[in-house]
DNA sequence: GCCTGGCACTCTACCGTATAGAGTGCTAAG
DNA sequence: CTTAGCACTCTATACGGTAGAGTGCCAGGC
């Protein structure tokens, strides 16, 4: 159900919605007779919000106090937004010069995009790095730290590194190493380690007589290393700016709360589960309040979109802040850092 | 001047130290004279504690209030460990159990370390990863992302992997980059990258014939990827735990202090120069408020002890936390996990 | 000469009260 | 339907008084 709402309910929702997010403290109906530009008086934008009350949009924190939006409200506050916001010129400028338009290291322009937005927005930034299923094989290399002991190195068409050390059975010197991973990387260039997982248990499975005993041990070598992995890897999230968080007085008052929301930050497993439910939307996804279904995070909003390389979504990018975050400027500069962030990737100039 | 103190006066001074430590409030002529085992009175403990003031080792809050030690006063009380403390028999049961004996990541090794250090202390874990000039050279492997742009992934002795994203100014096919990584390989496993470096510098200043055209341009590769960078990556640091500094109450008080404290765990660079001191000090460090020299680290105390591989150190460990941290147990904790992080990365068992 | 009991003093933390201010809901009149 | 007026409620702030903890100092005792 749409819940239809007055054109007069809405200007005054949304004066109250904006003034909070502007002032911080609840808003009377004097100061929204003031601001929405209705030339009505107080005592008229009380009753509205009386009925903005009773329909779950708006709550006073006491008896005599102004009107505070509730998550519904802010939910639909953010739902009447038909676009996607674009950025402010000004915002635009400053980005511009200040973001990286090339990178040495995926790492740090995933870090420094998370700083980036952190910086911008005055909240917390968020990144997470591409999951190990859906990254794009490049190269395999094997190197032996010690006898039956081995480093592989996995190389992605981003760029990015993943590494495990394997131990194994038998000895195998560096010259056997070094073949077996020039005949994966023949194999698998270009294919996604979903579907190489898939191509190394169909090979697996079939005769083994079909390859020659070395290059049915590569298999079993990359099995090892990186076939398990690919189901449990928890996936990486890089945080940055969490300190911001204590900006808002709405959470410096309470001691409790903010220990909890900083636990969270520290939990990397558990916030990744956002990473999800923001692929599968498939756009810029904005979680209000426990919307975002992670413990620790219920007093706070994230906004988030994700970034791509080639056809498939990677991972995303996103800011968590307050509740009463300026929703328009944050959503335009997630859009815009993932916007950027996919193009670096695939190389194209920004 | 090792300043001498009576026998009395160090007992007074080491019964509100560790008083205050456990108990967090200033600390009465009363409780000392219970406490200290001295059989003396209130009246004439009075007095020493006004002695002790004099020299600057204990404060009072206000006028009325009882003693709390001062930064020279911790610092005192710190000196007067003669050894390292050694863990006790319950924590190093808890340890054995819960600490990694191996691992498949050493990127996740460092964190874990961290992450025990802060579970087992309750306040902030610190790990300061090897640093470029120290590792040790494993192997080296280039992988052509794009045409002219190449990514250079270089594998230290330990096993962990250091990455670089290179634009070349021709395009060199993977096979010559293959071609090339093996060379590099033969000519530098087992250096440490500085002499790796030293060396570089020195064969591309000899005569250019001495090698042909494409060894030459490895040289000068390698230079370019890893050579510069040793100057000037700042090196990484791992924190985990930071949520535990809200538990101290000094420091709910103030959430300016709060703020600050955070920003400095953020900001790595800063961090990683309390890497440097803790090196040359060949030893366990600990830093008192400001002896850290670190802003935002002014009320804090870090402890620190560095972990080796072969020869020389090459990172940290250590625990940040307030003043009045339980520096004996701290400090036996900090100095165990160096020691197994040590023995685990030399790949001996534990 | 050192130690100690006693005492006056100081400072904090806490509690209750009073007050100003903001904002509401309700009612009655335009 | 809108609005002015009014009584009511709740918060935040300031103020004063009190209990408690701890000190410094002094005078007397071993």
């Amino acid at each position: 159900m749409p819940l239809a709402l007055t054109e007069r309910q809405r200007t005054v929702l949304f004066t109250i919605v904006q003034d909070y997010i502007l002032i911080g403290e609840p808003i009377g109906s004097r100061t929204v007779a003031r601001k929405s530009g209705l030339s009505l008086s107080p005592a008229t934008i009380r009753n509205v919000m009386a009925d903005l009350e009773e329909m779950g949009l708006v709550a006073q924190p006491h008896a005599s106090a102004g009107r505070v939006p509730t998550d519904f409200g802010y939910r639909y506050y953010v739902d009447s937004l038909t676009s996607i916001p674009r950025l402010q010129s000004n915002d635009l400028e400053a980005l511009t010069l200040s973001a990286p338009s090339k990178f040495e290291r995926i790492e740090s322009l995933l870090e420094q995009t998370s700083l980036l937005l952190s910086q911008f927005s005055q909240h917390a930034g968020l990144v997470f790095a591409p999951r190990l299923p859906t990254i794009v094989f490049k190269q395999i290399n094997f190197a032996r730290l010690e006898p039956k002991k081995v480093l592989a190195v996995l190389v992605s068409e981003a760029g990015m590194t993943h590494t495990k050390v394997v131990e194994l059975d038998e000895d195998l010197l560096q010259d056997k190493l070094t073949e077996m991973g020039n005949f994966l990387n023949s194999q698998f260039e270009g294919l996604s380690l979903r579907e190489v997982r898939a191509k190394v248990l169909e090979q697996m499975a079939e005769e083994k007589a079909e390859y020659d005993a070395l290059l049915q041990k590569a298999m079993a070598l990359y099995e090892q290393s990186f076939g398990r992995e690919m189901d449990e890897s928890p996936g990486e999230v890089i945080v940055e700016g969490a300190s911001n968080i204590l900006n808002s007085p709405e959470i410096q008052r309470d001691i409790e709360k903010m220990r909890t929301i900083f636990q969270a930050f520290e939990d990397k497993g558990r916030l990744v589960r956002l990473l999800d439910r923001c692929l599968t939307s498939d756009g810029l996804s904005v979680f209000i309040g426990e919307e975002s279904e992670i413990e620790g995070l219920d007093d706070l909003s994230v906004v988030s979109q994700s970034y791509r390389m080639g056809e498939g979504p990677l991972g995303a990018v996103g800011i968590v802040g307050p509740k009463r975050m300026e929703y328009v400027r944050v959503m335009a500069l997630v859009d815009y850092a993932a916007k950027r962030l996919s193009h670096l990737l695939a190389g194209e100039p920004v």
